[in-house]
DNA sequence: GTGTGTCATGTAATCGGTTACACGGATTTC
DNA sequence: GAAATCCGTGTAACCGATTACATGACACAC
């Protein structure tokens, strides 16, 4: 019992086959009576068209690539979830290829996705992947997320700089001196970008830098916090690239007997739902990131549907990312007593740039 | 510039399409210099075959859907990257399509599908959105997830019952009695289950019950957590129905003043990674996350290439998560003072189903 | 009654692959 | 030396949609 085709619907539905795709793809007009038979053979028949047959003929999928580095845990989840909300309103499938490190697996996996999607979302974090991304798909609309702010081409970056530059400014601000920073994994656009910002906005304090390496996840922030709190004198301020490296050099600070904030504030990056929770909780700049998914994937789906028209859309587009304090680096806001989200709620929340 | 196609190559090459496609797909015979002049026309025009026209003739789309309820943080992270890196090997790809939480939405996401994919990976962990699922698949093969045993078709469980038994049998077994359990949602397979083991083994030992209603999520461990430590007395073990409740509630519990594991002793279930991070490390039960998913994927692709001949493999693979023993149970192991990896290393792990 | 326009419908070409089958040349077998 | 076998290659018929174009019915105006 092989699926049924569009003729074995307009056999039953005693019409041709152009009015039976006239009715399902509700273009040119149809009598009331033919869509209803129409309607009743395909229910009876359970039909779907087959997709791969109205691509070939209409070189459409309605379908776009995420073009992942890797997952790092609640990120990629909440970015996922935002996209695929919005490609199932625009009617889109969502077809994703995670743990793409270098630029030769990205340009694999691009490669394998030509004529299976309408457009791509590449978020690989190193350059040459992402040049090459953009390289390889030709004539593909593709969405660059990979925090380069690459002008020439339709992107969506996050301000690194920028955020970094603000956290750092409010450490300074809460009357820290010796501020170190963790930062990400090397070759890592974003994280960079933030390396820079903490840089900068050091040297224009006139402080001294101290900077470890990490990779973004959280054990490594935690090795990142045990060599700081083993330096004499250690920190009185952390800022770690990411929020994951943040709280686990948190507990690491803990751990070797430091106090959070009183002997040093923590601030991270990114406000994931871990950020708010744990105790002190967590200073760090809020993305949006489930939001963000969203937007990029209705950006892509605009794009490719306004066809080659839009040279207009060649933009990159910044997210300002939001500096929220919390406990971790203001005493004043310290033993919360309620609710993690009542702690959240009430979270001073400074715009990004403003001196403080 | 249109992509080129099969006979662009050909032309080309100066041979017929039929050897382009030879060459391509691996079957039949072609000479040596036959093979290199098609892969020399592939490689100048940059030539990759049109998915859709490839799944049209050989009704293969090499693209397995999975079906999502929704993304709870890390948990579906790991699962995706797992079920990616499998599929890659295989040379599938991955359709995604998350959030869906009522049967309603998971059936419309599948038919959406039909045509579209090879088979599908169903993780709705409702009853009645499963059955819907493999109802509306029709021939397609389906490996259902969900966390019911529903031994007439494909599917992979967790042993969500032994697991809950073995958690409360170690907290009896280190000498709590009032030990309160924070559900997860109700309608969900996977929560009922591990309520289930909860109830049984509390019976079993004759102590009576205390159960709170979570929703899987931090926030909702953290409101749960609040109500315990208000309680007069406070339990002196709780086991949450996963990692990330007993985090929130952890929290909770040590805000409202109350040690861990000296007051009250706090379990989880999947050994997300926050698990072994968050202080003390959490007691939790471990299930290789990623694992799980490149498995059921495998499987899902072997039932694809067996055809219809699979009756065989209609069975129901359990998975048995493993007792990890960490601080938040065991004062004995309390007072981690190194990286969180040594102690994550160092824990006890007791095999599911021992009488400790 | 004939001409013109509108509109629902059907016919058939097309998209880009795969593959059954035909064909011709070289090799083997008796 | 003729017949049988094998093997690489090309031709053309599919797969299941969409859609340009043709057709035929019907209404309306003169």
């Amino acid at each position: 019992m092989k699926p049924a085709t569009i003729r074995d619907v307009a056999r039953r539905a005693e019409v041709s086959v152009a009015s039976v795709s006239r009715v399902l793809t509700g273009a040119g007009a149809v009598t009331e009576s033919t869509r209803k038979r129409v309607l009743e053979a395909v229910e009876a028949l359970q039909y779907v068209p087959h997709s791969g047959a109205r691509s070939l003929s209409t070189s459409r999928t309605s379908t776009v690539g995420v073009i992942l580095p890797d997952l790092y845990g609640e990120y990629f989840s909440e970015l996922i979830r935002g996209m695929d909300v919005a490609a199932r309103a625009l009617g889109y499938h969502l077809i994703v290829s995670s743990s793409h490190d270098d630029a030769e697996e990205a340009s694999a996996a691009i490669r394998s996705m030509r004529g299976r999607v309408d457009g791509l979302i590449v978020l690989s974090p190193h350059l040459g992947a992402a040049n090459l991304a953009a390289s390889l798909a030709g004539r593909l609309p593709v969405l660059l997320m990979n925090g380069g702010a690459d002008a020439g081409r339709p992107s969506i970056v996050v301000d690194n700089h920028g955020g970094a530059v603000a956290a750092v400014e409010h450490l300074i601000a809460t009357g820290r001196r010796r501020i170190a920073h963790i930062a990400g994994p090397a070759g890592n656009l974003e994280a960079e970008a933030r390396l820079a910002g903490y840089l900068e906005a050091m040297a224009a304090a006139g402080l001294p830098t101290t900077v470890i390496d990490g990779a973004f996840t959280k054990a490594s922030g935690h090795e990142a916090g045990a060599q700081l709190a083993a330096m004499t004198p250690p920190p009185d301020a952390v800022f770690a690239a990411n929020d994951n490296m943040a709280v686990g050099a948190m507990l690491a600070l803990q751990e070797a007997g430091l106090r959070v904030p009183e002997d040093t504030a923590v601030a991270g990056f990114d406000d994931v739902p871990l950020a708010s929770l744990v105790r002190p909780g967590l200073t760090t700049l809020r993305i949006n990131i489930a939001e963000m998914g969203r937007s990029a994937l209705e950006r892509l789906v605009r794009f490719i549907q306004s066809a080659g028209a839009a040279t207009a859309d060649a933009a990159c587009e910044v997210v300002r990312p939001e500096l929220v304090v919390r406990p971790s680096t203001n005493p004043a806001t310290d033993h919360p007593t309620r609710a993690s989200r009542a702690s959240a709620a009430a979270a001073v929340s400074l715009p990004e740039g403003e001196n403080p």
